[in-house]
DNA sequence: CACCAGGGTGGTT
DNA sequence: AACCACCATGGT
């Protein structure tokens, strides 16, 4: 059922090719960034670090506060996010810079993205899956409601059974993090918005089959 | 004008 | 454990 649902949102929608970037940092930076923000407003807070040169552990660190903020006021919540990227850099630095981390398994990467102050379970997991590339679904809001419609009327399995579930039925980095990207510009895109939509995402406008032959897929 | 975007934290019940 | 207010800019 998964997989069907990738086939089919990657039939509708193509490939999203996400993540963008030219480092580790950068995706962690940006997936600070881009929580609860259009991509579009912490891209360009991306490039205005990128262009200041700020887009380094040693520089995240050191740099004051103040010019921080003012260098990622697009993305919003500049100031709750300022001290995020502080401490996701006071971070990286202590244990010892990316490469470290890039040797971490992943159970141990997650737990140790999770203690940083600022990132949650679905920043972790972006993470994880985008600059690791590790075999990790993000279950976020969309997510939730998009499969919450597919199991209809069955109520939605928690986030840890949904999350290792999709992970065990499609395996690769790869493919979780196509998922990930086709369901936020599926959920832009027509059903998102639509309260309990189930003819829109199950039948006709999305090209989905009924809920039923969906699940048994 | 209201509403929302690739969440998480801290405080209250 | 389940709510809740809050954070703030830029596009539609």
């Amino acid at each position: 059922m998964f997989a069907t649902v990738l086939e089919r949102l990657l039939g509708r929608y193509g490939r999203q090719g996400w993540w963008p970037a030219d480092s580790e940092l950068e995706i962690m930076v940006g997936a600070v960034l881009v929580q609860r923000t259009a991509w579009r407003n912490a891209a360009a807070a991306v490039e205005r670090l990128k262009s200041a040169g700020a887009l380094s552990t040693n520089v995240l660190t050191t740099i004051p506060l103040g010019r921080l903020e003012h260098l990622i006021t697009s993305a919003g919540f500049f100031r709750v996010k300022a001290k995020r990227l502080r401490a996701l850099a006071d971070s990286v630095a202590r244990a010892g810079g990316v490469t470290v981390l890039r040797s971490y398994p992943t159970p141990r990467l997650r737990a140790y993205l999770l203690d940083v102050h600022g990132i949650g379970p679905e920043t972790a997991d972006s993470i994880l899956g985008y600059a690791f590339e590790r075999p990790v679904f993000v279950v976020d809001a969309y997510a939730r409601r998009l499969f919450a419609r597919l199991a209809y009327p069955d109520p939605l399995a928690a986030d840890a059974t949904l999350k290792s579930e999709c992970e065990h039925a499609l395996k690769t980095a790869s493919n979780l993090n196509e998922l990930h990207a086709l369901i936020i510009a599926h959920g832009r895109a027509s059903c998102g918005s639509i309260p309990r939509c189930l003819d829109c995402c199950l039948k006709s406008a999305c090209g989905y089959a009924r809920a039923e032959s969906l699940a048994s897929a």
